[in-house]
DNA sequence: GACCAACTTGCGTGAAGCGCATACTTGCGT
DNA sequence: ACGCAAGTATGCGCTTCACGCAAGTTGGTC
């Protein structure tokens, strides 16, 4: 049987029902924004009740950032896929570009307004980070499993874990930001160049 | 006259009341824990009506935050007061630790506990998160004047803030843990050599 | 000292968040 | 196959929030 995903009906259930909630609310907020959306909305949306939606999630704001959370915290179980001799920073690259680099099954455009959204605001910001640093922990503990480090004792896993969380942060913003080169750069781009700088210990450009 | 924070009595005043709610809050969430404080007697604690506290915070959550919120910030404001010619990494080192180093004007443990609650509630990580955020955004700032580049082009000076920003959390987590060694390590020397590390560009362990 | 802008306050409203009790599903043992 | 126990979904009701609006009050300026 299968371990990864689907330990009985009951949890698959669970998953779709989180997924379309989140999906519901997330769409709906990109069409007419955040507090013209109620929760009964996004319920009615996903197929279940309005008191059922506080069962998985214990906002509107968390609803939405679950989207981020999933796909960050899929660059943790990407690096765990990553074979054992690459190097770290070779190996969270490539698990944060395999989910964030390259062209997505999402159109960009609409990918890129649900992040507008969750920029502009405030309420969906703070849970926004919060998704985020939940994907760094997680990163975190892959990192301290393979480099064979408890994490309770030496932060260098949680330390690696925030840096990629920051180049994340840092990417995307740079990504969407107002006024964009021609031609724009790829979120992939940016991120790879993000981690490079970090794994270079980000040295004083002024100095150099 | 004063240019630094006093631009008039009504200035002031305003500074007064944030920061006396927000230590009310903070003060009340500790002693009662969070969903046990009103906001009507946060704004009783600091002497104003309850519709009042919506003027300066949209929240409960945020108005404790507003106390890591001023810690942060003036990590910016001392690294704009380091010499020049003081290397980055090194004026970035003494600016954290002018403000989250020594021995500080409030009893450790009551700053302590102040931090446990910020990172047990969930409401209050993302607004602390949010908080912790807004702290790298200036610290961008301060770095992108200080080596002279436009931080809209570059995320240089955003890296560094962000990098800042996690060696701060994880410095802060790490400080708190539930099974602190003997002697408990002091939050100025595990801030310390988070950052350093971070400079060191974070190599990974086992390849050396 | 008089005017204007900024700030505070009280009131009212719509919605959120969650505890509790109840009905329904699913998984499992027999 | 059957039925029981655990896990979920739902409905209801209550408290608290967040904020718009329209006075009243205070500080700054000329």
């Amino acid at each position: 049987m299968d371990v990864s995903s689907a330990r009985g009906l009951r949890e698959r259930k669970k998953q779709a029902t989180r997924q379309a909630l989140s999906w519901a609310a997330l769409r709906l907020a990109v069409q007419r924004g955040l507090d013209n959306v109620l929760v009964e909305d996004i319920a009615a949306a996903a197929g279940v009740s309005p008191r059922t939606f506080n069962n998985y999630f214990s906002s509107k704001a968390e609803a939405i950032a679950f989207r981020h959370l999933d796909r960050v915290e899929g660059i943790a179980a990407a690096l765990r896929e990553q074979p054992a001799q690459t190097p770290l920073w070779t190996a969270l690259t490539d698990a944060a570009l395999s989910r964030f680099g390259d062209a997505d099954s999402v159109p960009d455009s609409a990918w890129m307004a649900g992040v507008r959204l969750v920029t502009s605001e405030p309420s969906l910001v703070a849970e926004f980070l919060k998704a985020n640093a939940r994907g760094e922990q997680a990163v975190a503990m892959a990192v301290a499993a393979r480099v064979g480090v408890d994490p309770r004792v030496d932060p260098y896993p949680h330390l690696v874990g925030g840096a990629l969380g920051v180049c994340l942060r840092v990417a995307m913003a740079q990504w969407m930001q107002p006024d964009p080169p021609d031609p724009p750069a790829s979120l992939g781009a940016l991120l790879r160049s993000a981690i490079e700088q970090v794994a270079a210990g980000l040295p004083d450009p002024t100095a150099r």
